[in-house]
Order: structure tokens, then C-alpha cells, then sequence
DNA sequence: AAACTTTGCTAAATCGGTTTAGTTAGCTAC
DNA sequence: GTAGCTAACTAAACCGATTTAGCAAAGTTT
């Protein structure tokens, strides 16, 4: 209807003083700018009336900050990320900050463009999980001196904050645990995917499986984007190999589909398979029986996110240190790993 | 390092014309405006040479439209609400929209100055699951001419666009289902909350127990924002209620709270009790057994949620019509509550 | 009482675009 | 030969804030 939004202006013209006043006022900096008290409380006392508050846009244009933390997340429907989101958000709130995220995809056309729209809209910081080719999108936020953390995943050859967990050391942590069970032919399933976090889970598994010189078996899936739904896939690969004893689904997603599977072909858990998946979920700690899995610290992750984000932020002097953190992600254990 | 973000002025004097005609051909006004094919051509080429952006704040505060939606949910780590985000945001950045979102965590407070501060930067539009006395804050929002949509529940004397499912015949349906069954003191488990979703749920349970002339089992829990962990209440709930021979949980995390509680008491489902829950979930459908869900429809959900929005934001002439979407809700039968 | 400080406030530039209202040059009309 | 028209472009206002530079009046110093 009407658009009586107020703007400082209007303040300024209804009191009788300039807007610089009013702004100082606003700003908190009437005793800098040597503003009366007596002035101050009427500005103040009148704003709080008729309920003014500042267009941020214009705020933002002027100051070059938006308070806003752009989100890059592979998929926010993942629980993992949707989880980590959460956090994270919560964190960000409290200090003043607003989340505005997307979905990659694992998408490398859809990711670049992500973060050219973010940059566009001159948001303070990024938190990204960071998809295959989009390292120089990256390269260049860092050159302008801007914030920025990857999680999940990295590029090595990038001097970037970044939270991670210690994927090789746990996966191959989780295969030895297999092994010490009596399991011995243990298959990775996992995803086609160049990123660090897999690279890296797939290398635990081959250090594990070689110390003990075990056969590896070793299949990728193509990604999917929809649905994530593996269920046919890994069917198929159980049927192709039978003398498969034990599995370790390198993400939650090929883990419910694994187990689907596996409930399908008429499979035992633990006794014609064992099963450890990486990420936990609801569905691992009440699935009969429970899954083994390696449980991401989320908790922390979001809070060293968040933490490093806004220190990173506050001070901004080029050439500052970059942090890399390296989480440990426990190994829950659970029937589905157990013969004894 | 450098800041060397280009500006409109900075192509204008390159060129050595003026930025209006620089805005124009950005603006695909250059026909319009009379500005010669070969000037246009030259520039758009020089633009895409350099790379050039434009700053989207500036934009946005001449304009007055952000592209943004604010999208306020109850808490983006449910998996419901994590999957609705996906499927908005996939559709919203096909049309040139990005999201930005908070959770709102059923937190009036928080609610209110969420829409505040979303409304303090201008997003273009909102897609709200409300919170129980943000009503006037909404009102205001409409008053203004903005387009909101609302979802999961709403305010019944309010004029907005909605979409919901049919809760309260859903639920109808699935008391009904266990009472064919031969279940006959069925619990009706709930969080404490005037939501119209909640409501309606309840009151399709309190109608197919009249008509069929059961006793009422009905405990509310009071809500818990952090961890979503009802299971000790439930626990108490069904010590106390021995009776008991079937449960109905009014959401996905009391259905997953409740699963753990079943289980902790070695009560075997259907046998000792029947259980449908609000919303599916994978657990649900993997559980052993598996569990009779009701299961929202995501995908429509959402493509009517965005849909409407974009309509709405396309037609803003004031007192336009109001959509109010109901969408059905599909009982999905598993074992979890068939006696036979 | 002139010179200097301090107090209290403001005009105007600025951020980076969009848009309104022209201007200029060349051409046609009569 | 000048009035009128059009093609091609531009100066300047504007969106709504922040911030720099500076001014007038009162107070203080010498």
C-alpha cells in the first residue's frame, strides 16, 4: 500500500538538524563527534518512536560490508552439512552476521558462478566446501584480501584456512578395525571424486588393506545429483563380488543406500557383512543392527569455522597467517563391525 | 592485496563515453535508448575483456530489488526443512534468486527479528514457516505490499499465501488405519504448541478416536530447541502408560526419539505397539521394521512455495489474491503397524 | 581585546550504480 | 534559411546511508 518506510532524512528534517547528526548519533560516536547529551537522547528517544531503522543496503554500499557469511555447501540436504549449516548459522547470528548459501552440486560451472554472484553482492566472508576446478575462483578472493575457510575439503596447494578431519588416519583407523574382526576381504565404496576428502579416505583404506596384505576392492560410483540414490549400483557391485566379507561406504549417503541394498539381497549384517560407513546419521545408531561409523565432530568443526571466519575478518592486514585444522573423527563402534 | 574491482566509471572513461550509455547497454536498453549497434557491440566486449561486474548493492539500492528471498524455517538441520531448502534454492537460482535463511528455532523472539532484518535489507520476498506471535510482524510485511508466502502452517486470520498439507485428515487417515488394525488405546505423542500444523494433527487424531469411541492418549512435550532429544520423556511416558498398544508421533524427530525410547524398553513393534510417524524419513523407511510414515509431499511443497512467490513478485499490483495451497498428504503403510 | 581553543554542529563528497531530462549534430521540410 | 525531427549520446539527480572537512559561537589565554 503505502511504503512509509523512514529513512535518516526524514528523521534529520522532523527534529531540525543535519543528517550527519543524526547518523553520528546513530553510530554511536556523539561523544566522538561532541554531540550534546542533551541532543543525543532527543535523537535517540525519536528514532526508538517512530521505530526507524537504517537501510542496510545503503549502509553496506558506503562501508563495503554487507555482514553477510556466503555458505558454499555440496548439499544442504545432506545431514552433515545441513547440520553443520545449523551451527554455524547460530554462531554467525549471535554476532551480527547472516547466512546466505547455496548448493554446489558438485557442480565446478554451478560453484564458480556461486561465488562470482556472491562476490558480487560483496559479502564479508566465505565458508566453502570447495568443488574439483574452482581453485582459482578461490585464488582470487584471497588476492582481493578476503575471508575465507574451506571445510571438508581443500586444495593443498592453496595457503587457505581450512577445517578438515582427519580422513586417511580415521578410515584407516575403521579398516583395521575390520581387520582385527577376522574380516578380510573388505570393499571401499565410494564416489568418483578428486576432492581431498575422498583421496584421502580411499588412502587410508589402501595403507590399512596393504600393511595387512589384503586384496583391495575398490569401486567408484559415478556422482549423482539427485536423489542420491546408489541402491542399484551397489546392488549390482555385491552380486559381481561375492567373496566380499565387509564394506566401508566412504559417505552417508552410499551408506543408506548400502544398506538398503543389503537388506535386499537378504544379506546379514554382521554375519555375511560387516559394515562401517563414514559420517553418522540417526539411521546408523537405530538401523538393527546399529552401524559401525566414523562420526565427524560437527560441533567443532562449526565452531572453529565460525571462529577463525571472524577472526579472520576483524583483522584484516594482508599476508595474515592462515590457519589449517585438522579435526579427529571417532570411530563409533557399533554391531555391524562386530563377529565376536 | 589490491582491490581492483572495476566500476562502471571505469569502463565509461576507457571507452571515453559517458557511464549512462554504459548502464544502458549493461541494461539491454540499447536499442531502446538509441544507442548505435556498433558502440553497443564495442562495449559489451570490452566488458566481458575486462571481466566486469556489476556491484550488485549499488544495484540494489537504486532499484530497490535485491533478488534475495528470505527464507525462515524452523530449524534447517530437520531433514524436512533441509530437503524443502534444497528443492526452493535449486529453483530460485534458476530464476535468478538467491536465498539467504535462518532458522527460527520456534523462537518468537528470534522470529521477529529475523523478519526484521531480512525486511532491513530489502529481500524481495519471504518464504516463512511462522512462529506463534510473529503474526503482526507478518501483517506488516503485507502491508507493505511484500510477497510472502507462508508454509508448513499459517495464520488463520491472516490473508497470505499459503501451502500446507492436510494434516488434520492425514493424521484421520492414519488413526483410522492403526483402529482397522485392531489397535485400540492409541497414544498420540505431540510437542507443546499452538501451530495450526500441530492443531490440525490433533485434531484429525481426536476425531477418528471419537468415532470410533477409543480412549484419548495424548501427551504433549514441552518443545526443545537444542538436540531435539525426547527420548528419556517418551521413555517415562510409555513406563507409566502400559496400556498403551499403538503410538502415533506428531513429528519426525518424536518418531525418531520415540524409535530409541521403543527400543530401550525392548517393546517389539507391531507386536507390543503399533507406530506411525509424522513425516518420513530414511530411518524410517530402512528401520526394521520399517515404520508407517506420513509423508509430506517435498517436491510439490516446494514448487508450489516458489512458484507462488515468483508469480507474487512478478504482479505486484496491491490487494492482490492470496493462494491458499492445500497439499495431500500420502499415507506410506509398512510394517510398522500392521498386526495381521 | 586580539588570538587561540573548544564545543556543537553541518555541507558536501562519496559508495556505484539507474534513470530522467536533456543536448548536439545532421537531416528533412517548406 | 530556419523550423522541426531524429539519431546518438550525456549531465546530473537519485537511491540512503557514512565520512571528511570545516564553520560559527562561546570560552580561554595572554
Amino acid at each position: 500500500m503505502k511504503k512509509n518506510k523512514l529513512v535518516i532524512a526524514d528523521i534529520a528534517r522532523h527534529l531540525k538538524i543535519s543528517i550527519t547528526t543524526v547518523s553520528f548519533i546513530l553510530n554511536g560516536k556523539a561523544r566522538e563527534k561532541r554531540i550534546s547529551d542533551e541532543l543525543t537522547e532527543k535523537v535517540l528517544k525519536y528514532v526508538k518512536e517512530v521505530n526507524y531503522t537504517p537501510n542496510h543496503l545503503a549502509q553496506s554500499l558506503r562501508t563495503g560490508k554487507t555482514d553477510l557469511i556466503g555458505l558454499i555447501v555440496e548439499n544442504i540436504s545432506n545431514p552433515f552439512f545441513a547440520n553443520v549449516a545449523r551451527l554455524i548459522e547460530e554462531n554467525a547470528y549471535k554476532r551480527g552476521f547472516r547466512i546466505i548459501y547455496c548448493s554446489s552440486e558438485n557442480d565446478t560451472e554451478k560453484a564458480k558462478e556461486l561465488i562470482r554472484v556472491f562476490h558480487e553482492r560483496q559479502i564479508d566472508a566465505y565458508i566453502i566446501t570447495p568443488t574439483t576446478g574452482t581453485e582459482n575462483d578461490i585464488r582470487n578472493l584471497l588476492r582481493e584480501n578476503l575471508s575465507v575457510v574451506l571445510f571438508d575439503r581443500y586444495f593443498p596447494d592453496l595457503q587457505t584456512n581450512s577445517v578438515v578431519v582427519d580422513n586417511a588416519q580415521s578410515t584407516y583407523n575403521a579398516i583395521c578395525h575390520l581387520i582385527e574382526q577376522g574380516f578380510q576381504r573388505i570393499a571401499f565404496l565410494t564416489v568418483e571424486s578428486d576432492q581431498t576428502q575422498m583421496n584421502q579416505r580411499l588412502d587410508g583404506y589402501n595403507r590399512a588393506i596393504k600393511e595387512n596384505h589384503l586384496k583391495k576392492y575398490i569401486k567408484k560410483f559415478p556422482f549423482q545429483k539427485k536423489g542420491h540414490d546408489y541402491i542399484e549400483s551397489i546392488t549390482q557391485f555385491f552380486k559381481k563380488e561375492k567373496t566380499v566379507d565387509a564394506v566401508f561406504f566412504a559417505t552417508n549417503y552410499l551408506g543408506i543406500s548400502g544398506l538398503e541394498a543389503i537388506k535386499n539381497l537378504n544379506k546379514k549384517i554382521p554375519a555375511d557383512i560387516g559394515v562401517i560407513s563414514f559420517d553418522d546419521h540417526d539411521l546408523f545408531r537405530l538401523y538393527s543392527p546399529s552401524i559401525t561409523a566414523i562420526a565427524q565432530p560437527i560441533e567443532q568443526l562449526s565452531e572453529q569455522l565460525i571462529n577463525i571466519l571472524l577472526e579472520d575478518i576483524d583483522s584484516k592486514k594482508p599476508n595474515r597467517k592462515t590457519k589449517k585444522i585438522v579435526l579427529t573423527a571417532p570411530l563409533i563402534v557399533r554391531e555391524s563391525s562386530l563377529r565376536r
